[in-house]
RNA sequence: GGGUCGCUAGCUCAAUUGGCAGAGCACUCGACUCUUAAUCGAGCUUGUCGGGGUUCGAGUCCCCGGCGACCCA
């Protein structure tokens, strides 16, 4: 049993060993005295601490400069998984280390197991060939200590792949001690607030963050292969903007101004492309100032790319390109879980218009934009739709829409042409000026991506940020301010473009089958505790 | 912001109607040269999220607060 081969290749260090004592270590201050006190506040780190002060006392350094290995534990694992009897060595010689996860002594004998992320390797460490002062050191050491060992790679008889120790040396003294072997960590906020001990101790834990890498890797790749240009654009905004969101507000001393953590890349981005830049994202943290829910961080992470000449029909199509290559590079597979439902990622993705969605739901008939606010409020009232008094017509379809449409969107659907009233960054849609070119995809009932046909008319964005300014004074926080700086870009002139955004932690959510975007993220955000 | 649930040893979990706060793992010591959550023997420690209240007596009931999970807005 054990663990098998996955992952990739190991860290590797080539420093030399480290000399066998050094006394030049600092002192620990109390010679021979009981050590424990101040900071023991848990159980364990007392008599770990104690553990340290009495290693350095002796000349042993607990935390060495650099250690020799050049082995990895899942490689070497693979390299002999096929081969050697029980109880044959096969003298080939390495040096591994890893973490200690468990010990089992058995007198003049004590089996280690090393872990380095999914892999371990059992270390036996044998008297006949450690020596007494060796079995003594590997004796000290500690569930969650790091430890390195060099020796040959043997089968136990019992048929564990086993490095036959000549030597082992801690490596990174563990004050700390692991949850429970058996059962593991599973209090949740013990593994948010503490997740290099989720990381330690849960393979899912572990497995989450491969999947966010896969994905990032792959859409960097099938973005590449589009002549992509990767770009990084400002965090610090003077005027936040290219989202509906509320700011985190944060302070220049020296410019002696308020700043803006960004809510998106999208004004900078496009100012790149009017720039000259045909081709360009970014794939970066954004903040919004906004409740924490199992969907919401305040803190996450958006690809934004860009492409002249392109609308958003173009837009769908890299869409449904890019998800399948995350899906495929992070599981190998074309579905998805979502709770307890298998969503097929296959294409193709229907594509429904917003207000379609809207009359279906609510049997309303031959919906349009163009009809009376009157009637958007009636249909909102018969579904108990909460609204307020200065929400239009597009405002109440789209409100009608997230309560009575997007949960029941399960399976991957695009849905098109947002009214201008909520869109004040997308195109006016070719065929209805009330409408804009812009879709957001939902899978699971989750909004994955949101792109448009990018408004490019300066006379027309000005005027949209005006109505968004006068929403602002009016007290809305998410609201956008005029951005000149922005707006000159636009003047300048820009070629007709798509734009889409995805939301990466959902992505990772949705490809790693968890169901809390804090899951996703190796440390969510949490109240200071 | 509202509602529901939760918080007991380092970890995982127990604790009759309110009646001495426990177990396993971990830890310490001992035995054991082929274990796989090793086993066996002995031992030890850490304590009810915080603060009030009711009561002869509170982990348990009440109030305030903290942190978290989920649902709703």
């Amino acid at each position: 049993m054990s663990t098998h081969d996955r992952s990739h290749d190991p860290p590797r260090s080539h420093q030399a060993p480290p000399p066998a004592a050094m006394s030049a270590a600092p002192q620990g201050g109390d010679a021979g005295g009981d050590a424990p006190a101040a900071d023991a506040g848990e159980a364990g780190v007392a008599d770990r601490r104690a553990k340290r002060d009495a290693l350095r006392a002796r000349g042993v350094e607990p935390y060495p400069v650099g250690v020799a290995v050049r082995d990895g534990l899942g490689e070497t694992h693979r390299r002999y998984a096929d081969s050697l009897e029980s109880g044959q060595d096969s003298r080939d010689f390495v040096r591994v280390a890893g973490r200690l996860l468990r010990q089992r002594g058995h007198g003049r004998l004590v089996f280690l197991v090393l872990a380095e992320g999914d892999d371990e390797l059992q270390i036996m460490c044998r008297q006949d060939r450690l020596g007494q002062a060796g079995m003594e050191a590997a004796g000290e050491l500690d569930v969650g200590d790091w430890v390195a060992a060099g020796g040959t790679v043997a089968r136990s008889k019992r048929g564990e792949l086993s490095v036959d120790a000549d030597e082992v040396a801690l490596i990174g003294k563990s004050l700390r001690p692991l949850p429970d072997k058996w059962h593991g960590l599973r209090d949740v906020e013990t593994r948010y607030r503490h997740r290099e001990v989720d990381l330690a101790v849960n393979p899912q834990a572990r497995r989450v963050l491969q999947h966010r890498a896969r994905v990032l890797h792959a859409l960097r790749g099938e973005l590449a292969a589009r002549d992509y240009l990767e770009v990084e654009t400002p965090v610090l905004h003077p005027i936040p903007g290219g989202a509906n969101a509320t700011p985190f507000v944060t302070r220049h001393e020296a410019l002696d101004t308020d700043l803006y953590l960004r809510v998106a890349p999208e004004l900078y981005l496009k100012r790149l492309v009017a720039g000259g830049l045909p081709r360009v994202y970014e794939i970066g943290r954004v903040f919004r100032n906004e409740g924490l829910s199992p969907r919401h961080n305040p803190e996450f992470t958006m690809l934004e790319s860009y492409q002249a000449y392109a609308d958003y029909h173009d837009m769908m199509d890299l869409t449904e390109q890019l998800i399948r290559a995350a899906a495929t590079a992070a599981t190998g597979e074309l579905t998805a879980t979502v709770g307890q439902r298998e969503v097929d990622l296959s294409a193709p993705w229907p594509r429904r218009r917003l207000l379609e969605l809207v009359a279906e739901a609510t049997g309303a008939e031959g919906l349009s934009l163009s009809e009376p606010r009157a009637r958007f409020q009636a249909l909102c009232d018969a579904h108990h739709v909460a609204v307020e008094p200065a929400w239009g017509p597009g405002k109440l379809a789209v409100a009608l829409y997230e309560k009575l449409v997007e949960p029941h969107l399960v399976e991957p659907t695009f849905v098109l042409d947002y009214p201008v009233e909520v869109s004040p960054l997308a195109r006016r849609h070719r065929d209805d000026p009330a409408l804009t070119e812009r879709f957001e995809l939902l899978i699971g009932g989750r909004e994955m991506a949101n792109a448009f046909s990018e408004l490019t008319d300066p006379v027309d964005q000005r005027q949209r940020f005006e109505a968004q300014a006068a929403a602002k004074a009016a007290g809305d926080t998410e609201a956008m301010a005029v951005d000149e700086a922005y707006l000159a870009a636009m003047e300048l002139g820009m070629p007709p473009m798509g734009g889409l955004g995805i939301g990466l932690d959902r992505l990772v959510m949705l490809l790693a089958g968890v169901e809390s975007i804090r899951d996703a993220i190796a440390f969510p955000t949490l109240r200071p505790g």
